[in-house]
DNA sequence: GGTCTCTTGATAGGGCATTATCAATGCCGG
DNA sequence: CCGGCATTGATAATGCCCTATCAAGAGACC
């Protein structure tokens, strides 16, 4: 006997699957709510909040912090990347690449597992 | 006519100042507290933002922000470095150096202006 | 020491992001 | 096309971090 709870296939959460699938970059819970809306008229925020956290949990999604932000979003699977963010506009994109060799950063005696980069300016759309 | 309003030097400001530069590592306002009590007993938190505040206007001190994390505090006029957050023991560590070529990582059109390398893995101490 | 006024500590309050609540809605299998 | 139950939207409630409040306490100049 499997488990009974089915994950229904709703308006909602096409719309929210697709707005962050189509974003190529990390979107916050509000960009997701205004991008979905679109698909989703009347979609509200909890709504958005609740299809994260199970995208999250059923490994579809993953969360992207940054310093002094709330998370942003994007789907699992990328290569290995790091973000810009967009002083002006806050919006945060992915860039490829990753130039450091970070192992010669880490002092001794530290285990090195993880390391992330965030570069900070002004987006092309920003800087005319 | 001078500005009439004098900062006086309490217990209180010489604990907290004396706990960060002591520190060779940015603090939570949380360690701050922890740490000034050792030199100023019944210190309480209030104090602690009040200070940190005071400190980052007055510009011997600044924030350093961190992904998912409240921010940590260190001195001004540090060389140009990065951190390292030890996931076991959450404390925040100062590396020294700075690997990367990011200007090549940034996408054409954008404007670079600062950027944030955060190490994660496990401190000397909590690999044992 | 006296006094003026800046500081302090305890705690209530505010701000923000996220989660819980719950009646109404809409999937979906039969 | 029905009925059961997952899902939704609106909003109240929570959690966390930090700031405001205010009576009591303590620097600093005289």
């Amino acid at each position: 006997m499997p488990a009974s709870s089915s994950e229904r296939d709703t308006q909602q959460r096409r719309a929210i699957r697709s707005a962050i699938e189509q974003a190529n970059r990390p979107l916050s819970p509000r960009e997701v709510l205004d991008h979905a809306q679109a698909q989703s008229p009347g979609l509200g925020i909890a709504t958005v909040y609740r299809t994260l956290k199970s995208g999250v949990e059923g490994g579809w999604l993953q969360p992207v912090e940054l310093p002094g932000e709330p998370p942003r979003y994007e789907p699992t699977g990328k290569r290995h990347h790091h973000h810009f963010h967009c002083r002006r506009c806050d919006r945060v994109y992915e860039i490829d690449g990753c130039p450091a060799d970070l192992r010669a950063l880490t002092p001794p005696g530290f285990a090195l597992e993880a390391h992330e980069i965030v570069l900070y300016g002004q987006c092309a759309a920003c800087s005319q």
